[in-house]
DNA sequence: AGGCTGATTTTCT
DNA sequence: GAAAATCAGCCTG
């Protein structure tokens, strides 16, 4: 999809983009594979990194809607985000493996498809994905995402790994999927 | 299956 | 100096 189209996708608020992501096509030079999982974080949220304003490390959420926020987590980890209306951005924590399947098992050095892109970290070492993406726009430089029209049934749940703000259900998942972080709560 | 810990580096207090 | 939107490996039971 064109840069200018995910712009437009984009521009709304994170809790709407998070999950109209699932089921979506995200990929990084050809390889990648279907969005199962993504969390939300808005621009007044107290576990967002934008909540106390912009920064050197943050400043990518603060760009127009499409923008690639990538920052590094716990030292060693890439995490990779959507930026949607400035100061708020969507998490994307899972794909389901599709395209080049062979080179992500090579980055990984794991051939367990389960785990293959299942954690932001995860998922960004299988496609790639680096500081040098930080503050690109979505839908150049080899970075594709084709959003699509029903990605089925969505799961909602707690967000993972954070300590402010942990009773909101901004985290998103494709129902039924193998490939998620970690599995959503059955609800009654 | 589930819990604990080390790795590693940037950011903010 | 502590905490952080994590992960893999090793421990126990």
């Amino acid at each position: 999809m064109q840069a200018d189209q995910i712009a437009w996708f984009c521009d709304r608020a994170a809790l709407d983009v998070a999950p109209a992501l699932i089921g979506a096509e995200l990929a990084v030079s050809g390889i990648g594979g279907v969005i199962v999982e993504t969390e939300a974080y808005e621009a007044d949220d107290p576990a967002s990194h934008s909540f106390r304003g912009r920064t050197a490390r943050n400043a990518a959420m603060f760009g127009p809607p499409g923008t690639a926020y990538v920052y590094r987590s716990y030292g060693i980890h890439w995490c990779f985000n959507i930026v949607c209306r400035p100061g708020s951005a969507v998490l994307v924590r899972a794909i389901e493996p599709r395209s080049g399947i062979e080179e992500m098992v090579r980055r990984r050095g794991t051939a367990d498809l389960r785990r293959l892109c299942a954690g932001p970290g995860r998922l960004c070492q299988a496609l790639a994905i680096d500081a040098a993406l930080n503050g690109t726009e979505i839908g150049t430089g080899g970075l594709v995402l084709v959003p699509c029209a029903s990605g089925g049934p969505v799961v909602a749940g707690l967000r993972v790994g954070i300590s402010k703000a942990i009773d909101r259900p901004w985290r998103f998942g494709r129902a039924g999927s193998r490939f998620v972080s970690r599995p959503f709560i059955k609800t009654a």
